[in-house]
DNA sequence: AGCTATTGATAAGT
DNA sequence: TACTTATCAATAGCT
């Protein structure tokens, strides 16, 4: 723009690159607020540096607003399209579902997360999420309700083989030492034992 | 910037402000272009007209991906400005529990995704992730609460000024019409219905 | 929507 | 990194 006009290209030279990603960006931020101010227009600018800093602006002071907005605004316009070609495009619609539900999980985690932005969800959103949630919990219970009766059903049996092993070893000591020493079987079982332990990764 | 000096305000001549809407908003697109094209950077920018239209640009072609990185990199920072003022063994023991807590949302999230998964989670997994969700249900109930009761008091204030400015507006019509037409009374209130409508984007 | 006078942004240099 | 300045780019006011 001075002093010689410029390529429209990447600028190959690291040190000139840098530093017009200085002026320009800020020269960036400055037309965005301008444009604010005059025209009375909410604006959001991100900028991604190629090391992965990010340099912003939200006119309205609130990045998260603007997004919100900008998602919402697009899922009304997709709503609007699916409208006109209502013949086949039942899939659009499971997508924009999708998203919004992908959106829930995704404030959801930034919550867990420690961001405590529950306050920037609104009622709907809220009352989706708990019910989600509830169906959830619902799910969890029963599942672990089912392990635990597989493990229980499990250790029966396994008591059962025992019991069994233990009457055949019972049988050969007496067979083996004569009776007077039946007395000590419990020691023997260990070798049915490694029966239990396999497959017990429950815990 | 041509033919005198613009002032940074709001432009009043809705005319005007229009033309310069439009100008303005191309100049920004272009020079978002511009800057990534030359110094390598990916770069978003959505801006909102007044009358809610959206014109936006995402040098990558996507903007969900910018977003998503914008929120993503948010996160980190927010993390690190919290780990900056804090002993390293604290650091060391959050991060343990960061990251179990990761691992539970990661296997939890499959299982929301339709995988079914909770099958290869265990029992203790299944566990917290069944309180830890009880907890996050009720967090949620109580804001939702929250955000019903601070309506619910907005609202009763609303109908106090209504009443208030119902009052007056009967008096004047007594005052201009005479006793006679206190009847027509009902159809008057369409000016304070004004007070209503603003900030009323709880829904 | 086009047209220019003029201001604003900035590339190169210090 | 910050400042300067010659030049180019954006655009305000008009048509």
């Amino acid at each position: 723009m001075a002093r010689g006009k410029v390529q429209m290209r990447r600028i190959e030279n690291p040190v000139h690159r840098q530093v017009t990603f200085c002026k320009r960006r800020m020269g960036l931020l400055k037309k965005a607020k301008d444009l604010s101010v005059l025209c009375d227009a909410d604006i959001g600018v991100m900028v991604f540096s190629p090391h992965g800093k990010i340099y912003d602006l939200a006119t309205n002071g609130n990045m998260q607003d603007l997004i919100e907005r900008y998602k919402s605004n697009l899922a009304e316009a997709q709503v609007a399209s699916r409208e006109q070609n209502m013949p086949q495009q039942v899939i659009q619609q499971e997508v924009l579902l999708l998203r919004q539900e992908v959106d829930l999980l995704q404030n959801s985690f930034r919550y867990m997360c420690g961001e405590k932005d529950l306050n920037h969800m609104n009622l709907d959103e809220l009352q989706s999420l708990e019910s989600n949630l509830e169906i959830w919990v619902h799910n969890i219970r029963s599942t672990r309700m089912q392990i635990m009766s597989r493990e229980i059903e499990m250790l029966k049996n396994k008591e059962g083989i025992l019991k069994a092993a233990n009457d055949i070893l019972q049988e050969r000591i007496i067979e083996q030492t004569g009776i007077l020493d039946v007395g000590h079987n419990m020691m023997i079982p260990q070798v049915p034992f490694q029966l239990i332990t396999e497959s017990n990764n429950y815990f």
